[in-house]
DNA sequence: CGAATTATAGGCAAATTTGACTATCGACGT
DNA sequence: ACGTCGATAGTCAAATTTGCCTATAATTCG
């Protein structure tokens, strides 16, 4: 990402990887080690930003710094207000899932989204915590962490009570025995009644 | 997906394509035409599928049908269960760009939010539609839609309902002075007070 | 001290995705 | 009868990403 140089230039590969870390953008955004370098090569390519190897310091002769040009900051600038003003679909994770919920049955179901109740819960608590280790009106001149990434932290978890929300009223839907399930089709493609006949029928 | 071709099944790769977009799946995932034919041509040839060759009908010999093999239903269990039962957090497009709020101006930043909430409740009006279009019991037997992907439409409009409480906050903390953008910054480093003030100064 | 682990720095082959392209058939208007 | 447009069906080179690998310094720990 062309706007991480921009912020922390001049920098390395290395340097990007850990600052990408340390403002823990790396669980909203797909970065591996890897595409890190690569991902500069292309940049320099294109003429955004350029390199300059460093030997100086004793043992360590591979390092290449890199700071953003001219026209680097102008396709930063570019980039930055598309990503405003155009809002962007992510792609999620659950949705090849939830289109073939059928193939699964009611009961692992329902058991299922218990359990994604509970880990969202626990990713709601870890960013809670993460928040909280921002400090007031740091603005990252030091070490730190910039007061506004709490902005990003914010925005995660607003998507995450979304689907909170959702979970609980697809829930509620899977208990009045909503939906007919693979393992719940009879001759006449109803969904079987719920479970308390269900229970009696067992119990003859 | 191997799910699909296990719907679906036998279905080629053209099919594929088709049943995707008539599901409305394309906003949420992200399969370009030419995957879908990678994307066959490996779950062949990891035995999950077998294509037949069918040259059969008049001028269209190119076409090969696929069917889920034995190791591949037991595999789309397990690629489904694990699925739903794992959360796993999307890459958000916005973070890089909240993370590099502070370059841009306070002022295009408040525009930028008023032009979200529009798509955003554009996008959730849209939704809707499609909902409606959905048939009320339908199985998917014939070459409909299926009643579960509300699900589907369900889930995206909770999400984006999470992203717009966000956004309305966030505009509130905007509006209140929050952070020391780029075009702000004076000697303290601290934030200037509010519009109000700003616009006095302004008409001195 | 010496060994093991962690942090620093980066490379690269293989897998995957992208996006633009080919080619045929049928329907439609003119 | 002819050109064009959209739907059908799929290909492929180039761009990108992924995972795993190398190597040295620094730090920890019994």
């Amino acid at each position: 990402m062309l706007g991480v140089v921009r912020i922390f230039q001049p920098v390395h590969g290395y340097d990007v990887r850990r600052e990408l870390l340390s403002w823990h953008l790396d669980g909203w955004m797909n970065t591996k080690t890897g595409s890190v370098y690569s991902a500069l090569k292309i940049l320099e390519k294109d003429r955004l930003i350029t390199g300059t190897a460093l030997a100086g310091e004793p043992g360590r002769p591979e390092r290449t710094e890199y700071v953003v040009t001219a026209e680097g900051e102008k396709e930063f600038q570019k980039l930055l207000r598309t990503s405003w003003w155009q809002v962007k679909r992510p792609a999620e994770p659950l949705v090849p899932a939830l289109s073939l919920m059928l193939f699964m049955s009611r009961g692992e179901l329902k058991s299922a989204l218990g359990a994604r109740l509970k880990q969202l819960a626990a990713q709601r608590d870890e960013l809670a915590f993460i928040r909280a280790s921002i400090e007031d009106g740091a603005t990252g001149a030091d070490g730190d962490v910039p007061e506004h990434v709490r902005e990003v932290i914010d925005f995660g978890d607003s998507r995450i009570k979304g689907e909170l929300e959702w979970t609980r009223s697809f829930l509620k839907r899977l208990n009045e025995g909503t939906y007919s399930f693979a393992d719940e089709r009879n001759m006449d493609g109803h969904p079987r009644p719920p479970d308390t006949i269900d229970a009696r029928r067992k119990s003859l």
